[in-house]
RNA sequence: GGCCCCUUGGUCAAGCGGUUAAGACACCGCCCUUUCACGGCGGUAACAGGGGUUCGAGUCCCCUAGGGGUCACCA
């Protein structure tokens, strides 16, 4: 039975590079057979820049892109407690052992003596790297320091000149001596907080993690846990490190590329089957030709040793793509739900007229909704159906309006309108072959017209829908404007 | 800079010693269409470079170059 675990800090919202991490433990413990476990853990260590919000807001967006888990701090478990900061006493119990054990030692060094020591190595061209000055520190002197309180971090004593070996289930076989770690590490912060890389071991193992997939900006980490795996005398688990999701630039997604936040994009109308699928796609590909999956499709083939090496780039494009495609499969009911705060954001309407005008505003979704690539593209496709009097928006429509029989036409479709009692499909196709009829106007020299002064644009949704959806009584306010202002010549 | 990882079209990617080197997105044509979009058809475009190994290298090895990551009392 494998366990693995997503563990992200709750300092801020959660970040595209975040949730595919997360996406991969998701789709390996559900894809590797039933009974495997997914763990989220929350690690709150760093006090300073932890909030319970942001933990609300991870689980959330996870949720919200349909990746559950079976353990956390939300929902229990036989592993617990899952935030970090409610096991200092057990992180406590493991230094102190390790310290009695000669493994690990207080180190009283200040700040400003590290950074000092970090300073002249850097000048003359050394790696920094801890010295291991507290190490060689006498029984009595530490048992003073500590009596007189002085603040002390707790190292982690590194071996000597020692190969770490592992197999990454993505990378391969993987060698990193232990003199290029940076010198014996804080295991135990001055305000009491476990490190991290010690944390993450102690956490792991304690909640019997098998399989640790994360990040590769983790990959120089993973020896010096597995020397503290190996002081414990503990098994540890495989680890799989993923390639890091690159910007257009080629570096590291950041804030710096825009949009990196994953509320971000559900804000903006990306429905998540289809971030699930994009970022899946991210290192990763299918078995067949076909790229647009269902979750169940890709956890079905997911296989973790199948994902690439090397750094995938962040493809917008793609990712609108598909996204468009999950949009034309929606129902309409559901975009007019997430269309509807764009609308009314954008001011085109109400809370009000938005509940009382529903059926309306489906009608409208229901024509652009093959045109939208993001849910709120709506703002721009429908802004035609809101505008009052809406001019001719460009040359190409002025010139339509210009076109030889044009009054003529306007002012007998406006006159057709005039004497129905309110306009359906049936009776706008009788309008207009009727029109056809009597002028001998037909196809586009016929249409065109209409479609530029009911809605001032060339282009747009389907004519017919958009003249149900203006009605009867706006058409005729919206064509009256036109042929008063814009329209001139004979009829 | 040290250490580690990586390198197939603009992007995502198949490929696991013998292929006309897939497919998708994007782009460009054409078709469908009373516009846009959708859809259909077609096109441009790649094995970073150099050495080996081999009858034969995108596939194996080495070097170079380029890219990325990491070097905290942050995770």
């Amino acid at each position: 039975m494998a366990r693995a675990r997503f563990a992200p800090s709750p300092t801020g919202p959660i970040h595209i590079g975040n949730i595919r991490t997360a996406l991969f433990n998701y789709l390996f413990v559900r894809s590797s057979g039933s009974g495997n476990t997914m763990v989220l853990r929350i690690e709150d260590t760093d006090v300073q820049r932890s909030s319970g919000e942001y933990e609300k807001l991870i689980f959330n967006e996870l949720k919200w892109l349909g990746i559950e888990w079976d353990e956390g701090p939300d929902r229990g478990g036989h592993h617990g407690p899952y935030r970090q900061s409610e096991r200092l006493e057990t992180y406590r119990k493991y230094i102190e052992s390790l310290i009695e054990e000669g493994k690990a030692y207080y180190c009283f060094c200040t700040p400003e003596e590290l950074e000092e020591d970090k300073k002249k190595a850097l000048e003359e061209g050394d790696i920094p790297k801890y010295s291991g000055r507290c190490s060689r520190l006498a029984p009595e002197e530490i048992e003073r320091y500590i009596r007189e309180g002085r603040p002390a971090t707790v190292r982690f004593k590194l071996p000597v000149n020692k190969p770490v070996i592992f197999d990454d289930m993505i990378k391969g076989r993987i060698e990193i001596n232990s003199d290029t770690l940076g010198g014996d590490l804080v295991i135990l912060k001055s305000d009491g907080m476990p490190t991290y890389n010690f944390a993450v071991v102690i956490d792991d193992h304690l909640m019997g993690i098998t399989h640790v997939i994360r990040g590769e900006d983790h990959l120089s980490n993973t020896p010096k846990q597995i020397l503290l795996y190996e002081a414990l005398g503990w098994e540890k688990p495989l680890f799989a490190h993923a390639p890091l999701i690159l910007g257009p630039d080629r570096t590291k997604l950041s804030k710096r590329h825009g949009n990196t936040y994953i509320g971000q994009y559900r804000d903006e109308g990306y429905l998540p089957e289809a971030m699930f699928n994009y970022l899946a796609l991210l290192s990763w590909s299918p078995d067949g030709e076909r790229e647009l999956l269902t979750k169940e499709e890709i956890i079905q083939q997911f296989r973790i040793d199948k994902v690439n090496k090397a750094n995938p780039v962040f493809d917008i494009d793609k990712l609108n793509w598909i996204n468009s495609h999950y949009i034309r499969q929606s129902p309409a009911e559901r975009i007019v739900e997430l269309a509807i705060p764009h609308l009314i954001e954008s001011g085109l309407m109400t809370g009000e007229e938005a509940r009382e005008r529903r059926e309306w505003v489906k009608l409208v979704v229901e024509a652009v909704q093959e045109s939208l690539v993001k849910v709120s593209d709506i703002t721009d496709r429908a802004r035609i159906f809101f505008e009052n009097s809406p001019s001719p928006k460009d040359d190409e429509a002025m010139e339509v309006l210009r076109g030889e029989h044009v009054k003529g036409l306007l002012q007998l479709f406006k006159a057709k309108l005039e004497g129905v009692e309110e306009v359906d499909e049936e009776i706008c196709s009788g309008i207009f072959k009727a029109i056809q009829k009597e002028t001998g106007i037909k196809g586009k020299s016929l249409f065109m017209p209409v479609r530029v002064a009911a809605t001032g644009q060339c282009h747009g949704p389907d004519l017919m829908k958009t003249l149900l959806i203006l009605g009867k009584d706006r058409l005729i306010a919206r064509i009256g404007y036109m042929l008063d202002n814009y329209v001139q010549g004979k009829e």
